[in-house]
DNA sequence: GTCTATACGCCGATAGAC
DNA sequence: GTCTATCGGCGTATAGAC
């Protein structure tokens, strides 16, 4: 951890306007047709130069953005064990989460989901390698354990599970599917749960 | 159509070259991260000027690409339809294609699944609107009105099932699961199957 | 901390000899 | 049809005034 503060007060005003400003352009448009002069712009700064005051390079602001990103999803991930105790209700409350952040904040969901991040973070660790994706691993884990989910390689039960999650998600963030995720959320829970439940 | 051609042998030797290389580099780096001299030194040319006289500029030689991949696939799945009755089985021949191709053509699939194709190629349909996709929706909407398929919207069954499916494929791809796709086939066949089925 | 100005490199693309 | 050579532009990044 470099930053003392945590994400939502960041060091300076501009810092985050320009983090904010990325994530959009960069769940819009990508990482490489976005250019510095663009999220200046975004960022309300008339100058490109003036970001280098707050990132040593492009990359950088990729680098914070994720890594903000999956240290919320982590908290939140914590939060969510915390309150829950079996596993099918912690994935719950997982989804609950995912579908939540695709209405109200879409672009950290196409970070997440759409972006193909080590095509411009090759030393990014993947996002199953993450702590976060490390917890739901092991949710899933401990349903096969406690004979919630079917005992099947934990891996391919969150492939399945997630598949089924993540691409109806990804489905409503192209506008593939046209309502608000809300409107599909406990029928798509339903589908997904029932591709792991040990019946 | 610009070409007489079909995929298989097209005008010119050198042609192919370039836009396997192209394949294969895109999929292994992303289409930013790969250069025209890249492209041309991985296609047995010395020069990226030389690939000038085949393709008019780069966009193009992604183009093509994703036209003949597309083209090839909605001819596979036409053959897949006349051979099979029942949408069930319909299904499950896109399926074994599916995980043939990713073990024998992983490139193909990165393309298909990995790749954010509207990120460089910003004019070109999306996948589901694209002739092949949308017969695999028809195959669906068949499998409903027969019965085989739960009557929900057409889309969100391919949501699921090819959430299933895909999810599983991208992550053998990227290697966070070890074993070749054949491995997983009968087990994730089933899994995404009965996620629509009508029981 | 933001501005102006500018350096630098890389890549896409073209011209023209062979 | 491939080569050499080169142009032009854009985008990252730096230097230095304010």
């Amino acid at each position: 951890m470099d930053q003392e503060k945590d994400i939502a007060h960041s060091k300076t005003e501009t810092h985050d306007e320009i983090l904010l400003a990325a994530l959009k352009l960069f769940a819009e448009k990508g990482y490489f047709n976005t250019s510095l002069t663009d999220i200046a712009e975004a960022a309300g700064i008339k100058t490109a130069g003036a970001i280098y005051h707050h990132f040593k390079h492009k990359q950088m602001i990729a680098t914070a953005l994720y890594a903000n990103i999956l240290d919320s999803l982590n908290i939140s991930i914590d939060e969510i064990r915390r309150k829950n105790q079996k596993p099918s209700e912690q994935l719950h409350g997982i989804v609950d989460l995912f579908f939540k952040l695709t209405d109200e904040a879409p672009e950290i969901m196409q970070f997440l989901l759409i972006l193909k991040i080590n095509e411009f973070l090759p030393e990014a660790k993947p996002l199953l390698e993450t702590a976060a994706f490390i917890k739901i691993i092991k949710i899933i884990r401990n349903g096969i354990s406690e004979g919630e989910i079917r005992n099947i390689d934990p891996l391919l039960a969150q492939a399945y599970f997630f598949g089924i999650i993540n691409n109806t998600l990804r489905m409503i963030l192209t506008g593939a599917l046209d309502k608000k995720a809300e409107a599909y959320q406990s029928q798509t829970w339903l589908v997904a749960w029932n591709a792991v439940v040990k019946k």
